[in-house]
DNA sequence: CCCGCTACTCCGTGATACTATGTACCGGTA
DNA sequence: TACCGGTACATAGTATCACGGAGTAGCGGG
């Protein structure tokens, strides 16, 4: 995608990611492999590594660390209470946003 | 609103701005009141003529100054050919972003 | 033995919004 | 006259966030 998607995922891809935990506990690579599946073709793995370190310096996650059988030790990411709430206001801001854009598409302003 | 708006934003806001005038052409100072009246409060004067002057300088935009009444001369800013195709493309990425955040917020992750 | 996949980390860059401040024009009012 | 508030635009500095690129490391297969 172009710029646009990447300016647009500013402050939307932290919020994408703890909806991504509210479903189940998930580590760093895994979570950019399901980002690619749903079409976030180039969201990069730097990047998701990064936000999960923010999210847990913020206190939204516990972190645990589990083998893998095929590489380093896997850091598992889950949801806490904190995240969750975030996670509410995330889609509180989320929904304020589309109902206004909604309103300016529909030709209404 | 809170850090999340401000970030959400980003990348969005030039899209806001770009439909409104899509409607008619407008002046800086008029655009931010139209905002805050929509609801974002607080997005700073400063924001809308920073954004404006880029999206001039990326040429989607034509400008014309007109008089006012009760102060400086006003800056009226309308959308040209390029601009509408720029705002055809936001709202391009915007329904993909929509699409998958309504996914997974039905839980469907 | 190297290649590719898994898995995580870090540094520097670019884009964008905010804060704060400044300039300037105008009308109303004390 | 002097000042204030509303109109209107501009800019310098800061913070946040995603990207590009590179690096480290474990593991299994050709």
């Amino acid at each position: 995608m172009g710029k646009q998607m990447t300016e647009m995922l500013k402050g939307t891809l932290e919020g994408i990611v703890l909806a991504i935990l509210s479903g189940r506990p998930a580590y760093g690579y895994e979570i950019t492999t399901r980002l690619r599946e749903m079409g976030f073709s180039d969201v990069a793995e730097g990047t998701v590594y990064a936000l999960l370190v923010r999210i847990e310096q913020k206190g939204l996650v516990g972190v645990e660390k589990h083998p893998s059988e095929k590489g380093p030790p896997r850091k598992v990411y889950s949801l806490n209470a904190q995240g969750r709430a975030d996670l509410e206001e995330f889609w509180r801001t989320w929904s304020f946003l589309t109902g206004r854009l909604e309103q300016l598409q529909q030709g209404g302003n």
